[in-house]
DNA sequence: CTGTTAGCGCTTTCAC
DNA sequence: GTGAAAGCGCTAACAG
């Protein structure tokens, strides 16, 4: 574990000089093949490794991107860091990851760090949907913010579409026959409870329909989903379809109205959000929900930072990703 | 978003040299103070950011650590990500996230990578806490392997004891006065799945007891916690405590319990293992589990990287690291 | 084709 | 106290 070769070792033991030596290694065209040949087996024999400080220095880009955000423990952040990871390509461009626990002070810490360190961007990830702070545009780096926008218009922000959500929700169960709809949502000062109700709102109103009963708002939890129901079907037994604001909500729905022998989906459908898996394919039946492709939004994420390092033009303001649905056995009974 | 503010910029608006706006900015004590005071505020004017890489270069340190792992999915690598993170402190050191995917070459990229950019150490997440191959020991830096270990000795470790987990479990099963217990497994190829069960059947001769059939092994699913506990009631219907390898196997097992109008805990009496909140704390009653500290883990491995940096002589090969009970209503009645 | 030289931005002797 | 100079490891002109 002695300290790593240099490429001046790497010349010295191939009888070349630091030039040629760098030129062999990285493929210029201008060595002789055979001096190519020397200088690579001595690299090879000395296990060495370009040290990429070095190049960073001179070329002013270190191949490097900071990820900022607000909790790690969110299953949210996973998705978008492995499409971030997957658009900048393996090995091509690394990733810090950051967490700033919450914590403004943190942040700055770590945003300082990062600065410091010369990545050649910053990705922000927030952990809901509401927007958040902006870091400013005294950033020598571009900023693009994922799934919190900032909440400076002039920022790149790029999150998913609730309200297209909620109405991709309410269309899938109209498609199957269902005509009255009730909504549990979670903690309604969270943006994304309320624009899923607008896209549940807007898709019941097109279609010339009202929501039974009024949006019913508590938190995100399971039992707060076995509770809603419960109450629920007491006040309005003939409800054919519940639209969920989580999967969590969906799962505790469907303990309900099984305990209340309910029959999903035939007397009654649901559908949760955010495509969950360990939730959704655990349950009895297995949950339809809608997937917010955070995948897809980190490589997004990724691309606009791409872009603006390469000096392109990139629009500011908030990109609303489209979400999708996938269905199971919540809403159309498995044959 | 011009180029960032360099040394010599702060110099020069200072109107000292190069050297002594170093000295200013980095607080070493041979510096008048006016001229310190002249040379901060340049810095802040100029907004200038010292360029980590140059003192990197110099150094031979980067203050980075990679972090490879094997599947960012997971749900270990979090906690363990974050107790790193605690450990290293927030702003001094950095984090490099590599995810592999399972893919071997991508793991060997990955690894090339970290080396050239100089990380301090190496830190390597498995899915499972089955052996994994080893990095080599050609590699110019501390490793570390958590939760999964290496398969070479030779290497240091940091794993969750499982074996004391199913101890664990049980004990606490006797405690609350259970006699009949039986175990629902996972995967049995899973070195997890086969040291719970010595720990669990350990802790029951040591009680003069027996297990209640045998270890039902087949995946981590709740789907198979569901009809492992059906067949186990129809075959053993005394049983009266239930070890399962899983939180998701638990929780299938308190449906089956339910629909099969067991009380839990009075009658039957469940513990599940992993303590992953959104399940545990989401069931009816809420799951007792064996949580096995990861964040913890995450630390100490951190720390065995440090200890290497600096040159302390660390023990090599696996070091289990304690779990712990999380005590909910599905073991003792809630008052 | 190969080697010499000048930096990238910074820290650190070592004179003054 | 301050500054000139060397050098961390590497790349990119520019001569030979």
């Amino acid at each position: 574990m002695r300290r790593a070769a240099t490429l001046s070792d790497v010349a010295r033991m191939a009888g070349v000089s630091l030039a040629t030596a760098s030129k062999a290694i990285n493929g210029r065209d201008q060595v002789a093949p055979s001096t190519r040949a020397r200088v690579i087996k001595a690299a090879e024999d000395l296990a060495f490794t370009p040290n990429q400080l070095a190049r960073s220095l001179i070329e002013g880009r270190t191949g490097t991107v900071g990820l900022l955000t607000g909790d790690l423990e969110g299953r949210f952040m996973i998705p978008i860091l492995m499409g971030a990871e997957d658009a900048f390509g393996a090995g091509q461009v690394n990733v810090f990851l950051c967490d700033a626990r919450g914590d403004a002070i943190r942040e700055q810490h770590h945003l300082r760090a990062l600065l410091n360190r010369r990545v050649d961007g910053i990705i922000v990830v927030g952990r809901q949907t509401d927007a958040r702070p902006s870091l400013g545009h005294d950033i020598p780096v571009p900023v693009v913010y994922a799934y919190a926008p900032s909440d400076d218009p002039t920022d790149v922000s790029v999150v998913p579409d609730n309200v297209a959500g909620g109405r991709l929700a309410v269309e899938h169960l109209l498609s199957t026959g269902r005509r009255r709809i009730a909504h549990i949502s979670g903690d309604p000062s969270y943006a994304a409870a309320q624009d899923r109700a607008v896209g549940v709102n807007d898709a019941l109103r097109t279609a010339g329909l009202e929501l039974v009963g009024d949006v019913m708002y508590s938190n995100w939890s399971e039992h707060w989903g076995r509770a809603a129901s419960a109450m629920l079907l007491s006040q309005h037994p003939d409800v054919d379809g519940i639209v969920c604001g989580s999967d969590q909500i969906a799962r505790g729905a469907l303990d309900t109205l099984r305990d209340l022998g309910k029959e999903v989906p035939d007397d009654i459908a649901v559908i949760g959000y955010d495509n969950w898996e360990v939730l959704a394919l655990n349950s009895r039946p297995e949950l339809t929900s809608i997937d917010a492709n955070l995948q897809q939004l980190g490589r997004v994420a990724a691309r606009r930072i791409f872009q603006a390092i390469d000096g392109e033009q990139t629009t500011a303001g908030v990109e609303e990703l489209p979400v999708r649905l996938v269905i199971r056995g919540s809403t159309i009974p498995r044959r």
